[in-house]
DNA sequence: TGACAAAACTAACGGTGTTAGTTATAATAC
DNA sequence: GTATTATAACTAACACCGTTAGTTTTGTCA
C-alpha cells in the first residue's frame, strides 16, 4: 500500500510534493507510522527504480519482439523516448541520483535497456565495436531525452521527433556498415 | 565573498553538505544574515550556473580557435566533456534543475555551447540539417557524460575515452557527408 | 557629531527525514 | 476464552532545511 500510493503520488505530482508527511497523510496515518513498513524514504525510491526498470523493459520487449533487426531497432530506440516521456518520474528514479546512491544503478539501467542490446547484439558487431556501439547509441538516446525535456529544441522549423528519427536512422546505418550479418 | 565561498564549498564538497547553515558558518556569521547579500539559495545557483556557462564557453573557444575545421570540432567535443568532468559540480548547475527552475536553461545551455555551434555552421550544412545535426550531437555529448558519470562503461576492455572518440568521428563523418564545404 | 545605509543579530515559522519509547490492534497458541 | 506475541499505530523529540520579521550593531559620509 505504501508503495503503491507512493507512486502513485509521484506520478500524479513530481517528487516536489512528495514527503513522508504528505505520503503519510494520504494513508491516513503519522509519518512515524511508515517506518513500521519501510526503512526510509530511500527505500521507497529504490524499489520504485526497480519497478521502472521492469517497466520500461517490458515496454521495449513489446515494441522489439517479432520484427527483424531494422526495424527492431528504429522500434525499440522510439519506445525508449516514449517510455521515458510518458512516464518521467518513473525515469527520472532510473537516472538521477535519488534513488541510486548506494545501489548499482548500471545493473537497472542494463536490465530495463536490454531488450535494445539483444536487438544489436544480432548485428554480430565484434566485441569491441559492439560495446562502442552500445554505449554511444545509450548516450544519444538519454541525452536526447534530457535535453529536449529542458525546453530545447522548441525553436526551428524541424520538429524533435524529426530529429529523433533521423539520428536513430544513422546509428542503424553505423550499425549495418560495422555488422557482420550480411556476410553470414 | 558570498558567491566566492559557494563555488568554492560545492567545487570541493558537491551539493550534499552545501546549505544556508554551512555557508553561513564557513563565513562566520548566522544564516539570516546572508539575506543581506542575496534574495535566497536559489540565486546562489543561478549566478554560478552563468558562471559555469561562462566557464564552458571559454574552454570550448580554446579548444577550437586556430583549428582547422575537422580538427576543431573534435577538440569540440573532447574538450566538452572535459569540462563536464572537471568540473562535474558546475556542469550540474548547467543542467540539473537546481538553478533552472525559472531560468531559461536553453539560454546558458546554448551559450556556454556556442564555440562548438560556431564550428559546425562552417560546414554550411542546410538550415535543417544543421539543426537536427546540433540536436544530436548536443544529446549524445550530454548522454554521454552522464551515463558515464554513474558507473556505466566500466566493464569491458575498450575505454570510454575510446568510444567517445570513435563516435565523434562518427558524427564528424556525418556532418561531411551533409556539408556543402567541398562543394564551395 | 548626527544621519543614514549596510550588514549583522535574535527569534520564530513551516518544512524535511528520522529515532526512541509507548500504546493499541490484530493474530496466534494454549 | 484467555494469555501471548507480533504488527502497526501513536506521541514526542531531534537535527536539519530555507526563509521572514523585527531589531541592533557597524560603518560611512556629510
Amino acid at each position: 500500500m505504501v508503495l503503491a500510493e507512493s507512486e502513485k503520488m509521484i506520478i500524479k505530482s513530481g517528487f516536489e510534493g512528495f514527503s513522508l508527511r504528505t505520503l503519510s497523510e494520504k494513508l491516513g496515518i503519522k509519518p512515524a507510522s511508515l517506518y513500521n513498513h519501510i526503512s526510509g524514504i530511500d527505500e521507497i525510491y529504490v524499489m520504485l527504480a526497480e519497478k521502472a526498470a521492469s517497466m520500461m523493459r517490458y515496454e521495449l520487449s513489446r515494441a522489439v519482439e517479432g520484427k527483424p533487426a531494422d526495424e527492431a531497432f528504429i522500434s525499440g530506440a522510439v519506445a525508449y523516448r516514449e517510455f521515458a516521456e510518458k512516464n518521467r518520474q518513473m525515469y527520472l528514479l532510473l537516472i538521477s541520483e535519488r534513488a541510486l546512491k548506494n545501489e548499482d544503478t548500471a545493473f537497472l539501467g542494463r536490465h530495463g535497456f536490454s531488450p535494445v542490446v539483444d536487438v544489436i547484439k544480432s548485428y554480430n558487431l565484434q566485441r569491441e565495436d559492439f560495446l562502442h556501439f552500445i554505449r554511444s547509441f545509450r548516450a544519444f538516446m538519454h541525452g536526447f531525452v534530457e535535453i529536449t525535456h529542458n525546453g530545447f529544441m522548441q525553436r526551428g522549423p524541424v520538429s524533435k521527433d524529426e530529429t529523433y528519427l533521423k539520428a536513430v536512422n544513422e546509428f542503424l546505418q553505423i550499425l549495418k556498415r560495422n555488422g557482420g550479418n550480411m556476410n553470414a
